[in-house]
DNA sequence: CACAAATTTCTAAGAAGATAGAAATAATAA
DNA sequence: TTATTATTTCTATCTTCTTAGAAATTTGTG
């Protein structure tokens, strides 16, 4: 596959943007061509492309293939598997959300809540100590429900709750 | 100042959680100590008590002003600075989200429409790329304008939105 | 103004992470 | 079964990030 300037331009945002975020690079250079390419590609063709080792390309498709993002084809006359990622941005973002609640917000809730508890056991905390953390878990339980809201919608009806905007912010009052 | 347990634990797992969105880990651990600390806390008395040089105290405390999550306060009788962060856990969201709009999305947004452009003016683009690309800048520019419609919200109006959870939902349909 | 305290910037050393290639494993076809 | 191709795992190297301390600067005090 023979990149033009404006998908080089694309990877190496993704690539650079996904790395702010907690990302691996080269996992997020990787999702960046599926996403541009039109057909499912083979390893050691994404290898090639993004002028990265064989061995890189397949980590990073195992860590995409954690995170739901790709799957695999096979090609009929072809030994090799194919990858593809998902068609619809926004069910991408659907996943992210929820795979980033339930590695990080969950985890972390969990911490809050032992620390809570250990802390209401024990006298050595202040109350300080206690309010915020019971400000945290607070805050913390809202997001986490509103992730697991928004996975019971479809992705069109994801981006319709989007597009609502103002009505829904209108609803605060 | 002396930390219980809970309070390492906590600094700890803040110092991981930050980590894993990019934030480096001192950064986050003193913005944790600052959270749980009921007073202002000078430069020094952080890194004796994050057992961290001070120096990294000061590069961090710089970062943090510059997110606008801590601010400084004077103590009479003492020349050195004290620093606090936000009392308020939704003012806190509301600012992350404010600086990481303009220092992630809108860069994002503003390559992917340089992408677009240049993607319409040659004729090396497939249709494929083309309609790629315009998905992600319609995603992003619905994405940031929730992000700035936010910002027009009282942290005492954000909290209430998230607790509308359901009726939020049910707008969609 | 000179001195002292506080703070920041700079840099070199150390730690952690990413990567390439080799070796091992698995899968397919003859 | 054996040979060949595809894929993954492992590890040593390289790069990048982090950090501590020194030096420089700024700020405040007598």
């Amino acid at each position: 596959m023979k990149l033009t300037p404006v998908m080089s331009k694309f990877i190496l945002h993704w690539g650079e943007m996904g790395w702010r975020w907690g990302i691996n690079r080269a996992v997020a250079q990787v999702h960046a061509l599926l996403m541009l390419s039109p057909k499912a590609l083979p390893a050691d063709e994404i290898a090639e492309t993004l002028d990265m080792a064989r061995s890189n390309v397949s980590t990073s498709l195992k860590e995409l293939n954690g995170w739901g993002l790709v799957r695999t084809v096979h090609v009929f006359g072809d030994r090799r598997e194919h990858f593809e990622t998902l068609r619809d941005v926004w069910e991408m973002f659907l996943i992210i959300t929820r795979e980033r609640k339930r590695r990080e917000l969950d985890p972390t809730l969990a911490a809050l809540r032992a620390c809570a508890t250990e802390a209401d056991a024990g006298k050595a905390e202040t109350d300080h100590t206690k309010a915020r953390l019971a400000q945290l878990i607070e805050f913390m339980e809202l997001a986490g429900n509103w992730a697991d809201k928004a996975q019971a919608l479809s992705p069109a009806a994801t981006k319709r709750l989007l597009q609502l905007g103002d009505k829904v912010f209108r609803l605060t009052g």
